[in-house]
Order: C-alpha cells, then structure tokens, then sequence
DNA sequence: CGTACTTTTGACGAATTAGTCCAAACAATA
DNA sequence: TATTGTTTGGACTAATTCGTCAAAAGTACG
C-alpha cells in the first residue's frame, strides 16, 4: 500500500531537491515535511497546489493521489466502500 | 446539500425515537447526538452499525451515506475529485 | 577523520476537537 | 398554566493533533 508520503519523497528525491527546499515553499518546517513524508503527520489540501509546482507534477495527478490516500486510510476498512464510493460519484456527477 | 446528521435526524423523527434511546445505544451523551445531528460535531465510522441498528437501516445504506457525506465535506471543493474517486475505486477493485 | 549538509527524533506549548454535565429552552398535553 | 419529557447551549475537562525548535543521527565528500 502505497502511501501519499512515500510518493512525494519519490518525487522528491528523483528531483534531487532537499527537504528544507520543498518545505520552505510550502512554508512549513523541515521536520513537518519529514514527517509527511514518513506518514506521521498528514498533508492537508492546502498544500497540494505548491506541491505540485515545486514537485513538477500536474495538479490532477497530485490531487488524485491525495484523494486516494486520504480515502483509503480513513475509510479503507469500511464493508461498503466501493458502494459508497460510486455512490458519491452519481451525485458529484447528478449535480454538476 | 444533505448532511449525514439530517439524514440520521430525519430517519429518527420517522420512528419517533427520542435522542436519549439512540444516544443510550451508542453509549454517548444526548447532547452529543444532537449535535451530531445538527452538524456541530461528527459520526465516527465506529457509530455505523448501532446506528444502522438502532434507525432500522440496511448497515449498507447507512455506511453510503456516510462515504458520501464524509468524503463531500472534506473533499467537495477539490477541483478533481471525480477523477479521483474513480482512481481509487480503480485500486480497490483491482487487489480484490 | 573532519566538515558541511540533510534528515529524524522528541520535548514542548498552542490550537483544535471530543466528551461530560447540567441548566435553560422548547414542545406537548392535561 | 403546570407538568413532563425532549432538545439545545455553554462551561468545563480531557484527548488529540499541530507546529516550533534544537539536538541527535545519518550521509557525502574533502
């Protein structure tokens, strides 16, 4: 199970940028990013458009992990998920 | 916009429950449920089967509804959030 | 080895969130 | 309107989460 840490420090590291880079941008201490990035803190949505940027990577494709991650950890064990999660699309979609 | 707490609400005025029963079942204070109720605090997923109980709900239905309202208010305003939920639904079904 | 840089760890206080408890507000009805 | 039961609000405490900071640990290279 990949998570959303491991994949900003894959991206990270195949940049070869340092931690103390990537976290100034997004303005928050190293040991925070760190942290994030070993999955004992989260990433919050906020930070996903600076990530992007300063990782090169689309916006879509950032978001998309984010939302996965943050899906399949809070919600992963539910019985229903794969209902609930289609459910949710018809009405994202029911209501464009 | 249905939230989860009306949802619960309006299933519970159906049966003509008092939040004292529901909340006894749950083991929480009265007050808690009705602010869970009026969106001032959250469900946990821990409250989905005594709750489905309780309400006389297919544990199924009540767990949709609560992916659903879950995932809308932590994540409604992302700008791919459809994408995103088909990807994850990608990954779940395919390590089934 | 020594130096400089990067990353991790943990102590600490701040902020947020959850829960308890009880009194006040509200509702229904005799 | 009194009474009884229901719901809400707010004060308070406890638990969790978040961020800062500095020291320790790890890494690369002269």
């Amino acid at each position: 199970m990949n998570s959303f840490g491991e994949y900003l420090r894959n991206r990270r590291e195949q940049l070869g940028l340092p931690l103390r880079k990537v976290a100034a941008e997004l303005d928050i201490d190293t040991s925070i990013l760190s942290k994030i990035e070993r999955s004992e803190r989260v990433a919050t949505k906020e930070m996903l458009p600076t990530l992007a940027k300063t990782l090169e990577i689309q916006e879509k494709e950032m978001e998309i992990e984010f939302i996965k991650a943050f899906i399949l950890s809070d919600l992963g064990e539910l019985k229903f998920l794969k209902s609930g999660l289609e459910e949710t699309l018809n009405t994202i979609k029911s209501r464009k």
